[in-house]
This record gives C-alpha cells, structure tokens and sequence, in this order.
RNA sequence: GGGGUGUUAGCUCAGUUGGUUAGAGCGCCGGCCUGUCACGUCGGAGGUCGCGAGUUCAAGUCUCGUACAUCCCGCCA
C-alpha cells in the first residue's frame, strides 16, 4: 500500500515520509512552500504535503543559478517540485522536534508548479483566526495539518466500521436521497419534482423506512455510510446534513443489537487507538434520569443527583415541602470545591437554573474553615439538616445546589447545573465513556400538543410484557429501545422494530393518528408488514458527533470537510443562493 | 421565534470620561545575511473602526436599527 502513494504522480516519496535511514535516496518531493529561510546564500524551504513536512536545502553550489533564482522568490504556498538526494543532518543541525528532523533534502532542481497568493491565515496548527474566513477558505483550512488530521480520523472510522460490519454479514446499500415527506419529526428539506408540478420530494431525515423495507425484503443485514436532513436550526453538535452510519438486522430480540454493537464499536474504537472497556455498561432511562436528570449522562465525573424529597418534604421551607406536597421531588447535588465560592457567584448559577425552568434556586455552601453558609439553613429542624449532610455526604468545602419542581424539571437543572459546575470548577475529564442507555418509555405525553408522541419513534416494538396495557395506560409503556451515550453525547440510538402490522396500527393510533391517516401515510409500511416481515431492529451513530469526541474537538463542523454556519448557509459556495426566474418557472413555482 | 457574546490593518487583538494624525504583535514588501527550522537584522507600506441612522462643537467610543458570525433556549419523532 505505501509503496502505491508514490505511484502515478509526480513524486517518488512524500515529504512527511522521509526518515534517516533514507539516506542517500534521490527523491522527487511534491507539495507546498511553508516557510522560506533565505540566509542569502543558502536556503531553506520546508516542503509540506499531507503525510508531514521536509526541510529542503537550496544551495548555490549544487543547483543552477536559476533554480536558485526561483527559490529566493519562493513564497507561502507555492506548489513546487524539488528533486534532490536525502542527506543525514549534522549532529548539531538536527531537529528532534520534526518527524523528519533527522535528514533533509538537499535540491539539485526546483521547479514552481504554481504561484499563490499569501493565504490571509497561517496554514499551521492551533491559529485563532475566526471561523467564518476559515471556511470562505475551506480549502486552505483543510491543508493545515489538525483539520487534515480530523478528516483522516474520520476515514479511519469509517473504514473500521465497514469492516467489522462486512465481517459479520451486513451489506452496505444505498437509498434514495429524492425521498417522501415524513408526517411527523423535524422539518423536511424540500425538493420541487418538474414532472409532477405541485409535488415535492423531501430529503430524508434518515432512511428508516427504507431499511425497514430491506428487511421485509431478506436482506437480513445492511448498513449505509448515509447523509440525513433536518430543516431545523443549527448547534455546535448538529448541521443541516450530517452522516449516520445507518444499521439494521433481522431476526433479533431484545439485546442482540445491543451485544452486536459492543462488538463493532470495540473493533472500531480499538482500531483508532481508544481502549475502553466492553462490553459497555448498560443503566436503565429510569436510573441515568434519576442519577444524572439527563438520558445522555457524561459519566465521566461524579456530582450524581440526590433524592431528598423524604427528608426535606414535610420542612419548613414551604418551597420544598409544596413541591413534594404537589407531585414533585426534592434533588440536590453536591459540587464539591465550591463551598467558598462568593454569594454573587454562586447566585449566577441560579441564570442557569433559570433557563432550564426553575423558579429559583436553594443552595448551601460548607466553607473550608467549618462556616454553614445560605438563606435556609434556618428552615430546617436539627434532624432535617442532620439527615440532609449525611445524605449529600457533605465535607468543609462543599456547596449543594437544589431544585424543588416537577421531576422533569428538577431533573433538567440539576443536569445543567452539574455540567456547568464541571466546567466552572474545571473537573477532569478526559478519556472517553461510552455506555447504552436502555429501555426509554414507548411514549410521552406532549402538554403543548396535549398527545401522546412516541420517545424514540412509532416504529418502536413495546416491551412484551406492556403489550396489554398500552391503550389503558401509554406512559407506563417500556420498549426495546437503546441509546449510545458518549461523553455526554447521544453518538447512537436505536430500537428493536414493530414487525406485526396490528402492533403498528395501534401505536400509530396511540399518537393521535386515525385509521385513514395510518393508510395514507403508513400504508406502505403496514402493507410490507403484513407481506412477511421478519422481526428486526437496528441502529443509527451520529459519525460527526463520534468523530468529533474521538479527535477531541467541541463542534462537528471540525470534522466535516465543508461545513455549514449556524444560518445553514456556506461562506465558500455562496449557497444557499437565489435562481433564475426560469428554473422557478419549470417546476411551477412563484415566489412570495 | 427568543437571549448572550462578538465585528477596529491580511490575521489576532488593544484603544481610558466622547477630544489632536487610531496603536501593538504576527504577516506582507524592499535591502543585507551560508546552518536556519516561529531564522536573524535594517527599512517600509498597510485602516470607510461591519453597515445605516441619530445625539453632540466633536463618535472607534453614547443611542436606535440592521447584517453577519458564534454559543444557548425553543425546535431537533
């Protein structure tokens, strides 16, 4: 395989390849001008191309007075080719800190392939430059060795899932990208159809129809590298196209998809250096919102929520006792280390608590020096806070931060709260921790909507055992459903499927569809169910957001070749972009 | 749809209470330099302070609007 980069081009080895015991080599290097150091009457160029850099010497003595001429005016990347012969360094001339420090190569031609422009940024590691020039640039981005190095993780990734789904039977297989609007989830990216004017594809938000329908037609095992759309507005972890790596199998139950992925992601993350232990620890939805308040918990650090409604319900503090008294719960954490944190600091945190719905927010803080710093420490009977340190395992130095509400709620800022806490007292964490979060509710109960909607998708099998009451009580439903949790990130999430077409009809039914709707809509789907369909299930990983965790970045724009900013739009190309009156007039469409 | 932050030289930033000709580092251009590797050294050029209004004798600085970027909420079955 090495030998084959240097075949068919112009170069005969790479400038990041050469080390000391190529000694001696004639060489031809192809790449671009980094940095120029003209000592008058010696020159050096490091020679950059995507494999590393090389020092190439220009001297006067051993290349023609033109060539020489060249190199003076060699600027920031310049594309030349230089052919020399690999000479060992002097001892004193090494460079430990470059891969290819040992050796150089010193030039008897140069030639400029092309000129360029200086580059407004530096094509080197770690620049600060704003994103948006980055990206208007993408191309020069990409040559600077970080972000190369996060698309060539990618391809690593990529190439190891393949394998070790090849090796188990799975046949990769594309669908289509001109696909139907779905009825329900995020908004569709639509696509006008000329032939059928009024009529539109839509993008798809991910193939799961499709490798349903690759079920029921035998296909046993499929997986896809496959783009999805979602016309919905963007975060640092979500653009307006991303990647699934998409997996679906037939003829399993249960945790068989689960057992299988512990395989392929160990094979995976093995493949690009990450070890961690498999098979992967698995925490029930009811215990990851319980312990964290959040169904992607980082696992990575302590600071687990506590239930303290039993303790503090019945106290004087009327905000804790009329929220166990209506139906919610009491739960605190401990941020161990910020005990002496300043009132107005520890009050900022209550903005954060805020956001995530809470009226208000409690706290305690425990100074080093033995002091019971808050405004309700009074509420409390002896016993009350007695019980409450033993609770929160309370030392010197401590401060619990509470939120009293309805258990989503207090759920939902406690779990901000103890990520943000992480951060703000700068808790390691490093490594990865990946775990499944299993058995999500069949459904939820949407009080804008005042339905029901399924957690995961209608598609979901409910568990065996809640087949009987899933009319009479919905909320109590389980399924097959399974999510893989990364560093806080959902990197993967998937189900075991309906296979049954009544099954399906009455889920359906569940969420607020009516029997015409499931024909029109889902027809096809229940038809496919009803013409043999094996039982099936499968999973789909977020590729960027995977990606993103294993090359340590925080956004996956860093590991998308041409990314998109927050407006969806692409500084580079200019897109999205108005079109003529006449494309608009062939597939019958007006403007506003 | 809502909130936070930002926008000053090619890049990264500073710019005091509103006050003379808006600064720095890097980069760039020119000269010198045979062992540098963030080369060194001497000299030089480079600005519609995002855009538009307003207040004022005077606006990079204050007010309003707006564009773009970024983070978050909503949204993302």
């Amino acid at each position: 395989m090495s030998d084959l980069i240097n075949e068919y081009c112009m170069h005969t080895a790479t400038a990041g390849e050469l080390r000391g015991q190529d000694e001696g080599r004639e060489v031809v290097l192809t790449g671009w001008a980094w940095h120029n150091r003209d000592h008058g009457g010696l020159i050096f160029i490091d020679l950059r191309d995507r494999d590393g850099y090389t020092q190439i010497v220009v001297d006067p003595d051993c290349v023609s007075a033109e060539d020489f001429a060249k190199a003076e005016h060699v600027g920031r990347e310049y594309v030349l080719k230089v052919s020399g012969k690999v000479r060992r360094r002097s001892e004193d001339a090494i460079n430990p800190n470059m891969a290819t420090g040992e050796i150089e190569v010193l030039a008897d031609s140069l030639e400029v392939l092309n000129t360029s422009q200086t580059p407004p940024f530096a094509i080197e590691d770690g620049i600060e430059t704003d994103e948006t020039t980055r990206m208007r640039l993408r191309y020069l981005d990409i040559r600077r060795p970080e972000v190369l190095a996060a698309l060539k993780l990618r391809h690593q990734v990529v190439q190891a899932l393949r394998a070790a789904l090849n090796k188990r039977g799975f046949l990769e297989i594309e669908t289509p990208i001109l696909a139907n609007s779905t009825p329900e989830g995020a908004r569709d990216y639509i696509v006008p159809s000329r032939p059928n004017p009024g009529k539109f594809y839509a993008l798809p938000q991910s193939p799961q129809q499709f490798k349903q329908m690759l079920m029921v037609a035998g296909v046993e095992r499929y997986y896809q590298i496959a783009r999805c759309f979602r016309d919905e507005d963007l975060r640092a972890d979500r653009q307006p196209e991303f990647t699934q790596v998409d997996i679906e199998m037939s003829f399993v139950q249960g945790d068989d998809v689960i057992r299988m992925m512990d395989d392929v992601m160990a094979e995976t993350l093995s493949a690009v250096g990450v070890e961690v232990a498999f098979p992967l620890k698995r925490m029930s939805y009811a215990e990851a919102m319980d312990r964290y308040g959040c169904d992607r918990p980082d696992t990575r650090f302590g600071m687990e929520l506590v239930d303290i409604s039993s303790i503090v319900g019945n106290s004087g503090f009327k905000v804790f006792s009329g929220a166990v008294q209506n139906g919610g719960v009491v739960k605190a954490i401990n941020a161990k280390g910020a005990g002496d944190w300043s009132r107005g600091d520890v009050e900022k945190l209550a903005e954060v608590a805020a956001e995530n719905g809470a009226k208000g927010m409690a706290w305690i803080a425990f100074t080093t020096d033995g002091q019971e710093k808050s405004p309700i420490i009074k509420f409390f009977s002896e016993e009350e806070f007695s019980a409450l340190k033993d609770a929160m395992d309370v030392e010197p130095g401590d401060l619990l931060l509470f939120a009293a509400d309805k258990p989503d709620v207090a759920n939902a800022v406690l779990s901000a709260l103890r990520l943000r806490m992480a951060e703000l007292l700068n808790i390691p964490r490093e490594g990865h921790s990946l775990l499944w979060v299993v058995n999500f509710p069949m459904f939820r109960y949407d009080e804008e909507e005042k339905k029901y909607t399924a957690e995961h998708h209608p598609f979901t099998h409910v568990l065996d055992e809640d087949l009987d009451i899933m009319e009479s009580d919905p909320l109590a439903c389980g399924s097959y459903s399974y999510d893989l949790v990364m560093d806080g990130f959902e990197v993967g999430g998937g189900t075991i499927r309906i296979h049954n077409a009544e099954e399906q009809r009455r889920v359906l039914r569940i969420v607020g569809l009516s029997d015409e709707e499931i024909d029109e809509k889902f027809g096809h789907l229940i038809q496919a169910l009803e013409l043999g369909a094996p039982p099936h299930g499968g999973i789909a990983l977020g590729l960027d957001r995977l990606v993103m965790l294993l090359a340590g970045k925080s956004s996956i724009r860093d590991v998308i070749a041409f990314p998109k900013t927050s407006s969806a739009s692409d500084p580079m190309t200019g897109a999205p972009s108005a079109i003529t009156g006449r494309q608009l007039k062939e597939v019958n469409l007006r403007l506003l």
